[in-house]
DNA sequence: AAACATCGCAACCGCTCCAAC
DNA sequence: CGTTGGAGCGGTTGCGATGTT
């Protein structure tokens, strides 16, 4: 693979940018646009790679970053996404207007973690500590996955799509009946439920989905990632700013059962628009079809053409890519 | 006031992905 | 289909700022 290390070519500068280097990349910058990084020093008569000139502009003169001290909420933000996402930083900034990939995972690894660690939650699994060590004093426990060996059971769920207008409201515009696995199924939607290895399983099941998110179009597209972060925040939003440990350590289920609403914030839906509510008792159901509904719309977009996507991902074969694990190593619980 | 430790941030490095050829 | 090179990502490093002794 060519290796196009800023090292190659002499004379290039390193280290921290001058003023007068800001200046010529910005006025480039403004004046041509982004094209190709690689010809930006160049033209721009800069003694850098593109790659350095690429990362100035991305992480620092940029004119629409926010800059400034993380709010409250965008620290709520991160530290749900990153539950989610784990240290996928490009896809978490993509999630917060204005903030850079480094800015967050700087702010993750200086304080964040700290934050967590203080609160004796695990910055990686984001479960209590102390669940974490009696997880690991029992190796078997961890190592077990409920309805995966053998079974082929299949779910019968109802897709859904909606529209979201330009004013917030929601349309429903589809409705079609679609067969997803069981243990796909069982496993996407109670994560929690599973131990660490299969959450970083998880993750890697996310993946193939939510690299797309940036390309959605604002006004269809409903997060994946999205409605499973907001699932981990079901919580009575009036007191969620206290509430983030009593949140991980009800993980146990993916509802919090002292609660009584479950709240999906749409992508494309601004700050401000009220989120969707279920009541939790007597619709779940419509709370776990939305997950598919992303799943059936990236379908649409890219690769969906057999009827039965999730297929295409049983966790077994997914199981191969941790490193020396077996699906036969798992128990049923 | 000086020496040392810690922190936070900007930038670099090495890797993967992917499009073009 | 293999190779190449650009873009982007995440981990890590280095250094200035700040805090502590």
């Amino acid at each position: 693979m060519g290796r196009h290390s800023c090292n190659v070519k002499q004379k290039l500068r390193k280290g921290l940018w001058s003023p007068e280097e800001d200046g010529k990349l910005c006025s480039y910058i403004t004046k041509v646009g982004i094209g190709s990084w690689s010809s930006v020093p160049k033209l721009a008569g800069l003694q850098r790679c593109g790659k350095s000139c690429r990362l100035r502009w991305m992480n620092y003169l940029r004119p629409d970053l926010k800059r400034g001290m993380f709010s409250q909420d965008e620290e709520d933000r991160i530290i749900s996404l990153h539950e989610v996402l784990g240290n996928r930083w490009a896809q978490i900034a993509a999630q917060l207007p204005g903030r850079t990939d480094n800015e967050i995972k700087n702010f993750w690894n200086s304080s964040l973690k700290k934050k967590l660690m203080k609160q004796g939650i695990d910055p990686n699994t984001h479960k209590p500590l102390r669940e974490n060590q009696e997880n690991c004093t029992n190796k078997n426990s961890m190592l077990q996955i409920p309805h995966l060996n053998g079974m082929d059971q299949s779910f019968h769920i109802t897709n859904r799509s909606f529209n979201s207008e330009a004013n917030g409201q929601l349309t429903e515009t589809s409705s079609e009946d679609q067969f997803v696995s069981k243990q796909v199924f069982d496993f996407l939607f109670n994560p929690n439920e599973y131990s660490s290895e299969l959450l970083a399983l998880y993750q890697k099941i996310v993946r193939p989905y939510d690299h797309h998110q940036s390309e959605f179009d604002e006004n269809l597209s409903y997060g994946f990632c999205s409605a499973k972060l907001e699932q981990g925040q079901m919580t009575d939003q009036t007191d969620f700013g206290s509430s983030s440990t009593s949140r991980m350590s009800s993980s146990s289920s993916n509802i919090c059962s002292n609660q009584n609403t479950a709240r999906i914030r749409m992508k494309g839906m601004s700050e401000h628009s009220e989120d969707l509510s279920w009541d939790v008792e007597n619709k779940m159901e419509s709370l776990f079809q939305y997950p598919y509904i992303e799943i059936k719309n990236e379908e649409l977009n890219s690769r969906h053409s057999s009827g039965d996507f999730m297929s295409n991902y049983p966790l077994s074969s997914l199981t191969e890519e941790l490193s020396g694990a077996n699906l036969d190593d798992f128990q049923q619980i």
